[in-house]
DNA sequence: CCTTAAACGGACGATATCGTCCGACTAAGA
DNA sequence: TCTTAGTCGGACGATATCGTCCGTTTAAGG
């Protein structure tokens, strides 16, 4: 017991990735935590958290340090979610419009997984999530641009307006019976509002 | 000294209303549990809301025994401003949307003192605020019926659309920069929209 | 099967917030 | 000015949540 510590070093096991338990109980907290967090806010307990994923604690503080820790790593996901569709919407044949469609359908069908910087959550602060979110923003630059360059879509519409609208949709109304379905008639006009402006309308005197 | 007490028992001293400064803090209250709620969400400290107010949490507690009765205060004065606003909407002579217009406009001004049931909080349970929520459901309802009798709004849009919507905007996205500006461009985008739909445009197959 | 590093989960002391209670104070009528 | 009902505000014990710590359990390579 005295001197063959040292010559077994090399011997050590080396695992690979993390353990599939751990793995798993990684993501049902992250599960968990979203729709813990859309339900009570971002101040809901730790422990709720912990027994709505069937975890302890003390798994829930390993994988995530602090609750920001966790509230990071739920934004993450979010934006991960948001580029995706971004990118599909992008990848589109269709007019630019239909795009934009996809893309808020898919945001309000996303629901209750994008626990977004809203919810009184910070913004996100990590470089990782900064990147994520300017290039979903890049995104869907692209597809406005090619409306606004064809005359389908009205000019003074900004990227920033379409995403906030998304993040609108996200966030929903917490006390809405059926959120899903205003959300998709909130769209609808929408959409239809983002056609360049109609001129000599009967429609009276929009002045401004 | 001796057979004198009965008789001035009517001398008592009749108060009229709350006292000057009773009446003052529980105002001061009120307006800086609004702002606070907005900004830390419902579940902020009762003591940073004595403190925002320069009061003592014990004259917060005495004007609204819980939070609960804090929380209810809040929304009813929301509704409260909403009617007024909705009324004022329906008065004006222009054209229906117009109508709609000023009242998301307003909606959107009136910004951090409208603390509806959103972020978090329930919806109201006492009766005065659900007639207060109703009145104003039905206001705005009759300028929307006008726009869709008179052809110039489309016919899909119920009242709850509209609710719905201003709601959204008078919540808002926590972490917008400068939301007032970008509510009121989601605001144009969304009363463009609002128009009946136009037939035979070349903006492509929106089939359902 | 055995070994071992790693993960599990809940008890625990520290801290934060709650809502109450009561002695000091003040507005306002007489 | 005097009186007093009503208000003020913060100290306080009770409760809730936090994040850590550590003995027990488990996955997985040998």
């Amino acid at each position: 017991m005295i001197g063959a510590v040292t010559e077994n070093q090399d011997k050590v096991v080396r695992r690979r990735g993390p353990r599939k338990d751990a793995a798993d109980n990684r993501d049902r907290v992250l599960a968990a935590a979203a729709v813990a967090v859309r339900r009570d806010g971002t101040a809901v307990p730790m422990a709720t958290i912990a027994a709505d994923a069937g975890v302890g604690v003390g798994t829930v503080y390993r994988h995530y340090p602090s609750r920001d820790a966790l509230l990071g790593a739920l934004t993450h996901r979010s934006f991960q979610l948001v580029l995706e569709t971004a990118r599909r919407a992008a990848a589109l044949d269709g007019p630019p419009l239909e795009g934009i469609r996809f893309f808020l359908e898919r945001t309000i069908e996303h629901g209750s997984d994008l626990v977004l910087p809203m919810h009184g959550g910070p913004a996100p602060s990590d470089q990782a999530t900064v990147a994520l979110r300017d290039e979903a923003h890049r995104t869907l630059g692209s597809i406005l641009e090619r409306g606004q360059d064809d005359g389908t879509i009205r000019d003074d519409v900004t990227r920033a307006d379409i995403v906030s609208f998304g993040a609108l949709l996200a966030q929903g109304l917490p006390h809405a019976p059926d959120w899903t379905a205003t959300a998709r008639r909130q769209a609808d006009i929408y959409l239809d509002g983002l056609h360049p402006a109609r001129r000599g309308k009967p429609t009276g005197g929009r002045s401004r």
